[in-house]
DNA sequence: ATACATGCAAACACTTTGCAGCACA
DNA sequence: TGTGCTGCAAAGTGTTTGCATGTAT
């Protein structure tokens, strides 16, 4: 990997994240930083994003359909959108990697490198809505 | 749903799909279609595939970080990507629906209406051309 | 006859990138 | 002091949409 420095750009993205807390989408750590630090431009959030992503300080959360977001917790969970309001959640279930792994028959000689499970929904407030 | 018509261009779009088989994205089958048919419009391919998996006809596959595909086999099963080459692949695993389901703890009030399960990885030729 | 569908192009949403100047190590 | 990073804008992908016209029912 190629040396990295740290900016204060940097430390704004992830600090962004943490204060968000909810997987936030690169558009929210940009609004999030934007007020107290007006100048910083979207590219440099998301190429920040990407870095932390990439020396594992973030988590990447493939979102279909809209846009990816980045979870500061590392453990693996899981996600559900509602298709509402679009708000992701975290699922209330336990890590699945050992039994998803075990029904694997035949990799058919591929490397397999990681998996995303992710649920789709209605949440409480947007199904009381109707 | 509102009623829809049978056009020329709707059997074109679900006969390609079906004759591509792999899970082809919308790019694949707007090209496949031009061969015979070369006015057809790409909108019009996006808007008959959203119609086809409306329908039932045809299921969506969300692809992160990649152009979306239409899937002609409709019983569950999973996929993954090479992510050098980017194809996709059938997994050789079986239904985990039921050992999904029962993993959930708590929906705290979410009608879950689905879920992805998506694989990345090294195909055998990417992986042996290094 | 009517309303759904088409072809075309423009718009859209999300993300990456080229570049000149800047600043961390 | 050098190269990694920034801000900016433009470009790149993938997909949807507005509109005038066409066509299935």
């Amino acid at each position: 990997m190629a040396a990295t420095r740290n900016t204060i750009q940097r430390d704004l993205v992830l600090q962004a994240v943490l204060d968000l807390k909810n997987h936030p989408t690169p558009e929210e750590v940009y609004e999030h930083i934007r007020k107290q630090h007006p100048t910083i431009s979207k590219g440099t959030v998301y190429r920040n994003l990407n870095v932390l992503v990439d020396k594992g300080l973030l988590l990447k959360v493939d979102v279909p359909d809209s846009a990816n977001r980045v979870d500061h917790t590392l453990k693996s969970h899981y996600h559900i959108r509602c298709k509402t309001c679009g708000r992701v959640f975290d699922m209330d279930m336990p890590d699945m990697t050992k039994e998803i792994k075990s029904m694997i028959r035949d990799t058919n000689g591929f490397e397999i490198e990681k998996y995303g499970l992710f649920f789709t929904g209605v949440c409480p407030q947007c199904s009381e809505q109707k």
